[in-house]
DNA sequence: TTGTTGACTCCCG
DNA sequence: CCGGGAGCCAACA
């Protein structure tokens, strides 16, 4: 069994509230878990929560709206795997509209999307 | 225990 | 637009 710090347990308690079809940044995970300048640990945190069925760590990827990788491709084919098979679709091998598919806890609040009516 | 490295991000030139 | 450096927290040697 390992520990977990206080930061950690709070990184995992945010992703597991993304919904399925959605993506978080690892900065904005980061914030949310009270760190914001933490998005590194964010990832490494995740690293070790791969396996954890709970947690769906492939929801997070980096600002630019892509999948972040340093050597372990392997992993990020299967996170790309994973999030097309939530249905998100892929405008370039890595990479996606992070506007379309970006989820924010805030939107929770709200039952019904009403930013078209806000606009008018 | 100390130093380095890393699924990152923001801020400056 | 691009590269460098700082900041953060863990993992690892």
């Amino acid at each position: 069994m390992s520990e977990l710090t206080e930061f950690q347990r709070r990184v995992l308690h945010v992703v597991r509230q993304i919904p399925e079809g959605r993506v978080a940044t690892y900065g904005h995970i980061a914030h949310l878990a009270g760190s914001p300048r933490a998005a590194r640990a964010v990832g490494s945190t995740l690293r070790n929560a791969i396996g954890a069925e709970d947690v769906p760590w492939h929801r997070v990827i980096n600002a630019q709206g892509g999948i972040s990788f340093k050597g372990d491709i392997a992993r990020a084919e299967t996170q790309r795997r994973l999030l097309q098979v939530e249905g998100l679709e892929f405008r370039a091998r890595w990479t996606f509209e992070l506007e379309v598919y970006e989820w924010t806890p805030e939107e929770a609040f709200w039952s019904v999307d009403w930013r078209d009516d806000e606009l008018g």
